[in-house]
DNA sequence: TATGAATGAGGTTTCATTCAT
DNA sequence: TATGAATGAAACCTCATTCAT
C-alpha cells in the first residue's frame, strides 16, 4: 500500500472504524488475544494509524470498559431512584432490569467487554450488590418466600442470574429484554399479596 | 555454577510443586498473564525443569482443565442419577449442590481455573444446562411457583447463582457449601406441600 | 475541517517560523530527541508543511549547522586576516575572540548547533586549530612563559576553554564577550613586556 | 541459528562481550544512534540475550555512566583531599590530574560516555567546577600572574581545556597523562616563586 | 533430573515521510 | 500554500521454548 493518504479517506470514519472492530475482537477473543495487528487488519489500515487515534492498547480498552461503565451506572442509579419508596417495588424492578437489559442487547458487545471482561467488572458488581443490598434492607424489600435467604446472598443471587442470562439467552438473542426481566422478576420477586411486610 | 540434579530431588516432587503454582498463578491471575517464569520462579525451579514435565503452556492448562471437568462430571453425574425418580426432589437437588460446592471449596483454585477461566467452561455449562433441563422436565420437576418461568431459564439462573455465589461467597470463605447450598435450594425450590405435579 | 492555504499566510512567514523553532528544538533537546512533530507543533503548522520547506529533518539540521560554520569561518578568516604579522597580537587576539564571541551571543542557539551539537563541529574545530598553530607557528608567537608548551598544545587548550567559557558563561548570559575575551587572553596571553621574542 | 544454549557459551563471558561492544558503541555513534541490534550484532548474539543481561538500553547505558562517576569521583576526591593546604599547589594538582587523565586513557570509551556523552556528564562537571572554585578560594590558591582573572572562570577554562585535551590528545594516544598533565599545569599553574599569597 | 544459556517469533510503539485534497 | 490522513520501516522489548551440559 503506498504512504499518505488514501482516495476518499476520513478520519472520522477510520477512527469509527478501528473502535467498532476493536470492540467485535475484544469481546470475542479478550483482550490479549486480540492484537492491535488484528483490529487494523480488520479496519483494512495499519497499524501506526491505530496510534493516531488511540493512545496504546490498553488506553482504548480502558476507555471502552469505562463507556460501558459509564452508561450502566446511569440506568442503574436511574432504577435505584425509582426503587426508593416500597411500594410497587416488583414493578420498579422490572422496569429496571428492562432498562439494564436493553442496553445490553443494544450494545452486546461492549456488553461483554465492559460487565464480563474487564478487572474492573468484578468491582463495579460488588459496588452495585452493595447498594442493591442497602436499598432492599432500608426499604424492606424481599420477598416473604425468601425470608430465609440473607438479603446479600439474595442479591449476589439475583446478579448471577442476571449475568447468565445476559450470557446465554440475551445475547444469543434467545429472549428480549422484557422477556427475561419478567424471568427474573418471576424468580425473585413471585406475585404476592403484598411485597414488603 | 552447579548444575544437573539437586540433592534431595525427585521428578515426582518437583512436578508435584510445579503442578501447584501453576495451579495458584493461573487461577489467581489468569492464563495470559501467567508466565512460564513465573510459575517455575514460584517453585524455585527453571524453565526447562517445566518442559521436562509439561508438553507446554497450553497443555498444562489444558491437563489442568481437564482434571477439573472430570470431577466435576462425576459429582455432576452421580447428583443427576439420584435425581432420576420425583420424590425429594428437594432434598437430592440439595445433596447434589452440596457435593458440587464441597468439591469446589476443596480445590478453590482449580474450580478458577476450570469453571471460570478456561474456554471450555462455557461448554460444559452448557451440556449441564441441558443435562438438568431434560431431567426436570422429563421428570416434572419444578416448582409451582415458578410455572410461569421457563425450565431452560430456571436453569440458566440457577447456574449464574451458583456461579456467583461460589464466587463471592464460598471461594471467600464467607459461606459453607452447606449454607449456600441451603440458600441456593431456598431461593429455587421454595418449600412446598408438593414440589412437582 | 478546513485545509488549504491559510487566510494571511506566507509561504516566507511558516519557512522562518519553521526555521527558528527548528533551532530552538535542536539546541534545546538535541538532533534525536527534536521530532518533526515537535518543530512543526512549536510553530503551530503542520507536518507536510515542514516539508514543503526543507528537504528532511537531516538536511534543514545540516542547512543550520552550515549556516554557523560559513558565518564562523568569515569572522575567524577575517581575525586570522589581522593576526599575521606579530605586533600587537595581544589586541589582535582579542579582537577577533570578542568578534567570535559576540556572533555567539547574537545567535547563541545556531551556536549550539553548530559549534557543539553537529558532527561536523568536530572536523571544524579540528582545521581551527590547523590555521591557528600554522600562524602562531609562522609568525613565532606565543607567550614566554608558555615556552615550555607545545603551540598544538597551547592551541587546543585555548580552544577548549573558548568551548567551555562559550557554554557556562557566555551563552548563560553570567559574562558579555568582552569581559570573556578579556579573560582568556589573560590566561593565554599573559601581559609581558614582549609577546614575542 | 539454533535455539537454545550454544556450545561453549558462558554467561559471563556473553555479558562481558555485550558490555564491551555497548561501551565501544555508545561511545563511538552516541546513545541514540547505537541499536540494540547494533550491539548484539557486534557481541555475535541475539536480542533477547541482550535482555538476560540487561534491564533496558537505557538502565545499561546509565550504569555504564555511573561506573564512570563512581571511579572519576573517586580520583577526583583523593585529589582534591591533597590539595586542602596551600603548600605545592602545583605538585598536588600535577598529582591530580595525572590520576583523572590516566583513569581517562585506561577507560577510553567509557570516558567518551561518562564524560562527553551522557546527560549527566554537565551536571557532574558543574558540581567538579564548584569544588574546586570553593578549594581555591578557601586556600587562597592560584597563579600571581592570574590575579585578574575570576576563580570561577579559571576553573571553567581548566576544565574546558581539560576537556578538548583529553578529546584531541589523550584519546588519540598523542599524549601519555604524564605529558598531558605537565602542559595544564603549565598553562594554568606556571612556575613562580611562590604560588600563594 | 536439572540448569545455564540462548533464541524464534512476534508484540507494541514511534517517527520521518508522503499522498490526496 | 497548507493540511488531514495515512504508512514504511524500524525501534525496543517479551515470552514460550530449546539446546548443551
Amino acid at each position: 500500500m503506498a504512504r499518505g493518504r488514501r482516495v476518499n479517506s476520513s478520519g472520522e470514519r477510520s477512527k469509527q472504524l478501528l473502535l467498532e472492530k476493536a470492540i467485535e475482537l475484544f469481546s470475542a477473543h479478550g483482550y490479549h488475544q486480540t492484537k492491535i495487528s488484528d483490529i487494523v487488519k480488520a479496519a483494512n489500515l495499519t497499524q501506526p494509524t491505530f496510534y493516531l487515534y488511540f493512545h496504546s492498547k490498553e488506553s482504548l480498552f480502558n476507555d471502552l470498559n469505562s463507556e460501558f461503565q459509564k452508561s450502566f451506572y446511569d440506568i442503574f442509579n436511574g432504577g435505584l431512584a425509582q426503587l426508593e419508596g416500597n411500594e410497587n417495588v416488583r414493578k420498579k424492578m422490572f422496569a429496571m432490569l428492562k432498562d439494564i437489559l436493553s442496553y445490553f442487547v443494544q450494545n452486546p458487545n461492549l456488553t461483554k467487554i465492559g460487565f464480563f471482561e474487564s478487572a474492573e467488572a468484578e468491582e463495579m458488581k460488588r459496588e452495585l450488590a452493595d447498594r442493591l443490598v442497602e436499598i432492599m434492607t432500608v426499604h424492606n424489600i424481599q420477598g416473604s418466600m425468601l425470608e430465609h435467604v440473607d438479603t446479600r446472598i439474595f442479591v449476589e443471587s439475583l446478579l448471577g442470574s442476571l449475568e447468565r442470562l445476559t450470557l446465554t439467552k440475551l445475547l444469543t438473542e434467545k429472549r428480549t429484554p422484557e422477556m427475561l426481566a419478567e424471568d427474573i422478576i418471576n424468580i425473585y420477586f413471585a406475585e404476592q399479596e403484598e411485597l414488603v411486610r
